[in-house]
DNA sequence: GTGGTCTAGACCACG
DNA sequence: GTGGTCTAGACCACT
């Protein structure tokens, strides 16, 4: 299910294009299966339909799904472009993390601890 | 010299709290140091005082500095809570880095490989 | 075969022209040749009726194509003057597209080189 | 002056960014240079605050501004990426049309001729 | 004052 | 029915 967390200090709009983002790169949402029509979504999450629109708007902008005036809005096919983004994304806002880390005196041992730690939980 | 980026999406405010507690931990600014006045530090950098008051106001809650009325502002003394604070603030946005990654299926290896890259930088 | 792409921005039935347009103007739809019929084309493609039939409107309009009540559609045998009118949109899309380029500083040699590559490939 | 052309089919939206984007190519407005704000660009052509954000937002998307909230809206000092961008597309819009006159029927010299003119005008 | 977000309600072309 | 655009009016944090 999709949803939102009014507690989260991101944007509403942020909050979807994320979780469908992450939904659709798991697979719980699949190549060519539509979404939610706008008008729908807006009413079974209790939001303006325009945010919806602006979250579907840029998904679609990010290549991972697309709209069809009309039809609907479908999961793309091809989500390589926007997986590769994603990582890239991803290593840099480690990079960064890992940077302020070591300022702060974190040591290098440490840090390989935490790698360790927080990638074999659940 | 403290600086701030107007592109950064960050408030000015913030920018000019993480730059002088940056800079006081390590070790650019001395204890007992003294900042410049509000009015001095706004008119040298073209931003609004009360900008500039608001990032100090945080800097005292936060213990990195202390005022003495009709003196000025000074780094304090002791660190030491603030740094743990910062420690943990920059642990736990690693852990969610690290998260992500994953989920993003940068690999364990790879993960070990770019704390190393990043830790050994200049 | 006739396709339609659901990714594509054009409307369903402006990328049926175009694409009969271009087989009839590429000869790999014959004068006189029957199209298909409106039905039959709408379940063969999984599109709406209504559909085909704008697009089979419109091809008659512009005299690609003639429908005979009772019988079917076929492919016009003069296609004359439908193939000046495209060379006259074709030609004038192209001098938008130049000047444009030209704005954005690409060199006239560049644009010669350009159409050398294009035109001389396939 | 910023304007939009109601005749035009494009959304106001996009006219705002293509005009804002030429203008800031061409040197017409210059880097660092502040922006109308959103509700005084609202007022001062008739149209509501939102559509100009959406267009604003789009500008700083592409990194032909930058928006600082609190201060304003400024053209970027670097447009190197954004031209580059704008160089790929309008090149890649030029195939097009060059294969798509290729198909109707219009000669190699032709083209050549063509760009020569439209190249040469004004 | 600034930009950013959200709601509400409307109209359009398309299928 | 669908998505896309636009208007109107509101609230927020930041300067």
């Amino acid at each position: 299910m999709i949803t939102v967390d009014y507690k989260d200090k991101r944007p509403i709009y942020v909050q979807l294009v994320d979780n469908i983002s992450t939904m659709a790169l798991s697979g719980e949402l699949k190549p060519f299966e539509q979404l939610p029509s706008v008008r729908q979504l807006a009413v079974s999450m209790g939001i303006n339909p325009n945010t919806i629109a602006r979250a579907y708007g840029e998904l679609e902008r990010k290549g991972v799904i697309y709209s069809v005036a009309g039809k609907g809005s479908f999961i793309s096919n091809d989500l390589s472009v926007f997986a590769e983004e994603k990582i890239k994304k991803v290593e840099e806002k480690l990079r960064v993390g890992i940077s302020e880390a070591k300022n702060s005196g974190v040591s290098k041992e440490r840090l390989i601890v935490i790698v360790g730690e927080e990638y074999d939980r659940d």
